[in-house]
DNA sequence: ACAAATTTTTAGTTTTGTCTAAATATAATT
DNA sequence: AATTATATTTAGACAAAACTAAAAATTTGT
């Protein structure tokens, strides 16, 4: 499987955990950064081969081997970025870039013994899961900080927006993976947020808060 | 710069660390496996870029910028073989292949983070000089075991091919890196050499010998 | 239901890296 | 020096992955 395959079927498996329909020739081209001319093209050839069901102008989906494909990348992906921030003293808004070359690289050996070293991580410095060996993996009972109640106290366990800029948006103001967060307010004009994380406390608009996964605490 | 351009770059400067003269077309075809006509239009396109001398028929040499490039590959890739034998528990006979892989990532902090993280070893699991940050890089005061005096003793210290058959016949015999050896007998008719290795004694072809690299003891 | 807008596909090009077959230059041999 | 052999380059083709522009199918709006 070529790199262009791969990053195929990566884009397809990430548009099929959005929403769960069909994925539009349009939404892997824009999610690609390509044309969606290059799309069909592609989509074409990996139907060929039998990776994703494929019917002209009804969208693709993955097959299970496509599935099982595009999670041994997603694997590969989150486990060199935790080695990126773990051993290589990476910070989380650096290490995709890294981690895009580092997925398609091919030895079943070296992605095992990269686990091992990691001490077999369950989630990447994104709070986003890591499937294990054979594909399985779970997601994590989280919620949107900007879904939260009044008063709601929750575990910070990940960002869905995991830009440079986002991410480090969050450094510079303290907020890290594991801080606890308690939403102290809402402003009902446009939904920004009063928090406390840890002992700060600041301001957060509603686009900053619906891009963070908090796990609420069980009260 | 692509991958295959990469690769003939590390192609030609190993070719021009044996014999120092011009390197062919043909040997360029030879060590990389493909056609002396491919060769030819890599060739020219390397030398529109500025990395590689040429005049047709005359054979290519590198120029400073081509040199570096390449040197910054090998780096990459002697650090890599040390991260796999001594952090994922590969063998020496295992690394090159995925190694050939993960020489062509491209991130400086990556590297320079490796390079710490494996405390700036010196040579690769073969033997061989990791290339500085700049390039620098010196050769070890090492000989052919074929080419040492009757009873003479050194230390192994790399080997010449790198294959993974002569790797294993190695293991399989417990020679390794850093054994004393004296070469105690030679026999005429096939210049095989019966051997000490550390405290077992072994015969060894003439073939054996003259792949095995050890630092003559002072004396 | 029909026209307009949008989405998707097709057709034809381009770039990169490879190949085969043929031509040309260099090297070796008589 | 001429012939033969070898090495190298050119010419033309191909596959992969992208693109643009145009055609076709689908969806939307009235
Ligand atoms: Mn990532
Ligand atoms: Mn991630
Ligand atoms: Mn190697
Ligand atoms: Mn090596």
């Amino acid at each position: 499987m070529t790199h262009s395959e791969e990053n195929y079927l990566k884009a397809i498996f990430h548009l099929g955990r959005q929403g769960t329909s069909a994925i539009s020739t349009n939404a892997i081209a824009e999610q690609m950064d390509t044309k969606p001319s290059s799309v069909t093209d592609m989509v074409k050839k990996l139907s060929e081969k039998g990776l994703v069901h494929y019917k002209r102008y009804q969208g693709v989906s993955l097959t299970a081997a496509g599935r099982a494909s595009a999670l041994a990348i997603v694997r590969k992906h989150r486990l060199w970025e935790v080695f990126l921030v773990e051993k290589l003293n990476f910070s989380w808004d650096e290490v995709h870039e890294v981690a895009e070359q580092l997925e398609h690289i091919k030895s079943e050996k070296l992605i095992d013994q990269l686990d091992r070293l990691l001490e077999f991580p369950k989630y990447d410095p994104h709070g986003d899961p890591i499937p294990g060996k054979n594909g399985e993996f779970q997601e994590r009972d989280k919620q949107l900080l900007s879904k939260l109640p009044l008063r709601a106290v929750g575990v910070c366990v990940g960002v869905k927006d995991s830009s440079a800029d986002f991410l480090k948006f969050l450094d510079k103001n303290n907020i890290a993976l594991g801080n606890e967060i308690e939403v102290l307010d809402r402003e009902a004009f446009d939904n920004s947020l009063h928090i406390r994380v840890g002992d700060h406390q600041l301001r957060v608009s509603h686009q900053i808060a619906s891009n963070l996964f908090v796990k609420p605490n069980e009260h």
